[in-house]
RNA sequence: GGCGGCGUACCCAAGUGGUUAAGGGAGAGGUCUGCAAAACCUCGAUGCAGCGGUUCGAAUCCGCUCGCCGCCUCCA
């Protein structure tokens, strides 16, 4: 097994990556809140989990991988006071909360379908809403008061920073100590927890609040942090391998994540934390759900542009880069998953079942490589590239077996692909104009052959004519 | 104010001390072809925001300057 390197927010620095048991990782990464479409940004980074995910397989791991899905109430402030997000669009499209966050969730696993990326494998298939954890939750509160960390006012649960942390230090991801992170904190705290820096467990008290649940505290709903270490350590154990989020999650969420989880087992939460960056639009500006304004999967759709060229796209960068999106980049993406597509189309059937030649080796060990050196994922998809260009002039193709395994990190569907074009089958009024076109070829009737031609591209074909015969391929 | 990051060809983007600075897109040339389309091949930065410095050697390390962005409020 070659060695995995990986950067972890936690040292600043790219570390081997070696899990507690040989031969198994445990994955958890933070899924979305359902109260809005998730947008390309939010995609981009489920995209990254799931390349890390086949990267570790294709290392021979067996990825134990988890992810919630965030149906009930984090407010629209940190503060006591403000109004839930899933709650708000519940009022705004009268709906019933719960309504909503199906609704959401709904879409949410269709964008997640149409880019291939896998499901989560614990529980096999299933994505872990917070609504069916508040037992869960409810228990690790009750670890965290028993341990001294926590305490109970009017308001609600919260979580004792201060002791946590001991005097000045410094968050573990933050980096930055109380005073220095909250200096310029621009709300105030109309509150009864003791310190500004608490956070709420479990909130009390709020009746305007749609969603509650009864507790030993008093009826409430769940702080926004908990239901992650909640569910995470109920499906993986108390220390996880590797948690993954977004970069803005560093110095709050996550924070507070290590603070409960620890508090609670007094054993070190996650060993790898893994943390993305963001996809940014015009002039380097982040796209966010805040803004107002942001594409999502369905409006590249809507533009022509198959969900794989954006997959193929987010490949093209760096996790931990920023990437910068554009139409006019995505297409270019989409122009190259042609070139992948005309490869896999364009296969030789003895070719695929026949083994691969020799020299297709070196290209997946430096595919291999690559991944291995923090998932650079540009490099991999170079090396793949070079090997199809490679293939093309030496008149090769014995190589699908290796493009298939690099495959199954990209992603592309690429063996998909090539089954449906072999067993593509024609209408058959699309097939006797073909058959017509190729008479009217062969005597050398080129006017019959080009209206016929014309009336083809009319009913959405593309007319090629290869020395190996007609090939007609449906437009998108 | 604190913390973090970025600036590589027309566009997206790897490379972070050492042979000719990956790859994709666009563009230019070419092969194939009745024509076309598609496909394939070839070529594209003597230079990595600017200026200094360290070094035998720097896009890569250090300093300064300019420009851009993120987090510190929910956010991937």
């Amino acid at each position: 097994m070659k060695p995995f390197f990986i950067y972890n927010t936690l040292s600043r620095t790219v570390e081997e990556f070696v899990p507690l048991k040989p031969g198994v990782v445990t994955l958890y990464s933070c899924g979305p809140t359902v109260y809005l479409p998730q947008h390309l940004g939010n995609m981009r980074t489920y995209l990254c989990t799931d390349t890390l995910k086949r990267a570790l397989r294709l290392n021979g791991y067996q990825v134990r991988h988890v992810m919630n899905i965030t149906d009930v109430g984090h407010m629209t402030s940190d503060q006591d006071a403000g109004e839930d997000k899933i709650e708000k669009t519940a009022r705004a499209e009268g709906r019933s909360p719960r309504e909503v966050a199906d609704y959401y969730t709904q879409l949410f696993i269709r964008d997640l379908e149409m880019l291939r990326i896998e499901r989560p494998t614990v529980p096999p298939g299933q994505f872990c809403r917070a609504t069916d954890h508040i037992a869960d939750m409810i228990a690790l509160i009750q670890r965290i008061l028993d341990r001294g960390y926590a305490y109970v006012v009017g308001s609600g649960v919260y979580f004792d920073v201060e002791k946590w942390r001991g005097p000045g230090a410094k968050g573990r991801l933050s980096r930055q100590s109380l005073e220095e992170q909250y200096s310029e904190q621009r709300l105030e705290h109309a509150s009864d927890k003791r310190s500004k820096h608490d956070f709420a467990l479990w909130v009390l008290n709020q009746p305007h609040h749609l969603m509650q649940w009864d507790s030993p505290w008093g009826r409430g709903y769940p702080g926004w942090h908990i239901e992650c270490s909640a569910m995470s350590m109920k499906y993986l154990g108390e220390t996880l391998d590797i948690h993954t989020g977004g970069l803005d999650h560093i110095p709050i969420h996550h924070e507070n994540e290590i603070a409960q989880s620890e508090s609670a087992t007094g054993r070190p939460f996650v060993r790898y934390f893994v943390h993305y960056a963001f996809l940014v639009g015009m002039e380097g500006a982040k796209i966010s759900k805040s803004s107002g304004k942001f594409p999502v999967l369905t409006d590249l759709i809507a533009a022509g542009i198959d969900p794989m060229a954006f997959r193929l796209f987010c490949l093209g960068a760096k996790y931990r880069s920023e990437l910068a999106f554009s139409l006019d980049a995505v297409r270019a993406a989409q122009t190259n998953f042609e070139y992948f597509t005309e490869f896999a189309r364009s296969m030789p059937p003895d070719a695929c079942s026949a083994p691969d030649s020799g020299w297709t080796q070196s290209y997946f060990n430096r595919f291999i490589d690559s991944l291995n050196n923090d998932l650079n994922t540009p490099q991999a998809l170079a090396v793949t590239l070079e090997l199809i260009g490679e293939s093309y002039r030496r008149k090769d193709r014995c190589v699908w077996s290796t493009l298939t395994k690099m495959d199954s990190v990209l992603g592309l569907g690429m063996e998909e692909i090539r089954r449906q074009a072999a067993s593509q089958t024609l209408p058959t009024e699309i097939e006797a104009l073909r058959a017509e076109r190729d008479q009217a070829r062969q005597k050398k009737d080129f006017r019959r052959s080009d209206e016929l031609r014309r009336e083809l591209q009319a009913r959405g074909y593309e007319v090629k004519d290869t020395p190996s015969g007609t090939v007609l391929q449906p437009r998108r």
